[in-house]
DNA sequence: CTGGATCCCCCGAGATACTG
DNA sequence: CAGTATCTCGGGGGATCCAG
C-alpha cells in the first residue's frame, strides 16, 4: 500500500523501516474491535465499563487488549484517578481523533450501501 | 454504532434486522486482508495472481475467501474469460469504490501519523 | 492460471479466578 | 471498578494436493 512510491528507487533502509512500520500499523488499526472502539470514543471519554457497554459484544479480554494497543500506538490516552474504587477513563488523542474520521466514513458508507448489500447478498 | 439512532423508540424488527446487518457488514469489512485487498483494487482491474502479488504476505486461502465475501457482497465483481488457461479479473463496484475512498483516508491518515506512533511506542 | 478440498496445527479469545 | 494471569478449546489460517 505504500511501496508504490519507492518502487524502482535504490534501496533505501530508511524507507524499508517505514513501510514496514505502516504495515503493522495498518494491521494493528485495520480490525474490528479497534475502530469500533474508537468509533465509541470519538462522542466522549468513557470509562472501561462504559467501553464494554457501548462496544458491545467485545468481552473484557479483548477490549483491554485493544485499548493497550491503542494506548501504545497513541491513540487512546489512559488517565488513572487513585480513588477507591479506582476510576479510569479513555479519551482519544489528536491522531485518534484523526482517523475517528475514517472510521466515521466507513460507518457512514455502510448505511449508505446497506440495501445494495443485502440486494447484492441475495443473489 | 448505528443503534443509537434507534434507543429509546419503540421495538421494530426491520430497524433491528438492519442493525444487525449492519454489524454484520462492519465486521467483514473491517478487517486487514479485505480492506488492503480493496486499497489494492483501488487503482485497477487485477487479476488473482496479479492480486496476490500486490498484497502481499495474503495467502491462497486468505485470498480466496475474502474475494468470495468481497464479491457475495458486491464490492467487487469478478469477470471470467472462458481461456485457456482461465483468466478472471476482479474490479472494484460502485460500493467497491465507494468504500475506497475511506480505505485511502486510512491509508493517508497511517502516513500523517507515522512519526507521532512511532514516537508514543518508544514510550 | 484459478480455485476448490483436506489436513492439521497453533493461537486467538472466552471463561474463570484472583489482586489492588 | 479496573486489570492481570491461567487454562482451555475451536476454528482461523497455512500447506498441500487435486481439478478444470
Amino acid at each position: 500500500m505504500v511501496t508504490k512510491q519507492f518502487e524502482g528507487l535504490p534501496e533505501d533502509a530508511d524507507l524499508r523501516r517505514a513501510d514496514s512500520l505502516a504495515r503493522e500499523i495498518f494491521s494493528d488499526i485495520a480490525n474490528k474491535w479497534a475502530l469500533l472502539i474508537i468509533e465509541a470514543l470519538s462522542e466522549r471519554t468513557l470509562r472501561f465499563n462504559e467501553l464494554r457497554t457501548e462496544v458491545q459484544g467485545i468481552s473484557h479480554k479483548m477490549l483491554t487488549q485493544n485499548l493497550r494497543m491503542l494506548e501504545r500506538n497513541g491513540l487512546v490516552e489512559r488517565e488513572v484517578y487513585p480513588t477507591v474504587p479506582p476510576r479510569v477513563e479513555y479519551t482519544l488523542t489528536e491522531p485518534g481523533q484523526g482517523l475517528r474520521a475514517t472510521v466515521d466514513a466507513m460507518c457512514d458508507w455502510t448505511q449508505r450501501y446497506l440495501r445494495d448489500i443485502e440486494a447484492a447478498r441475495r443473489r
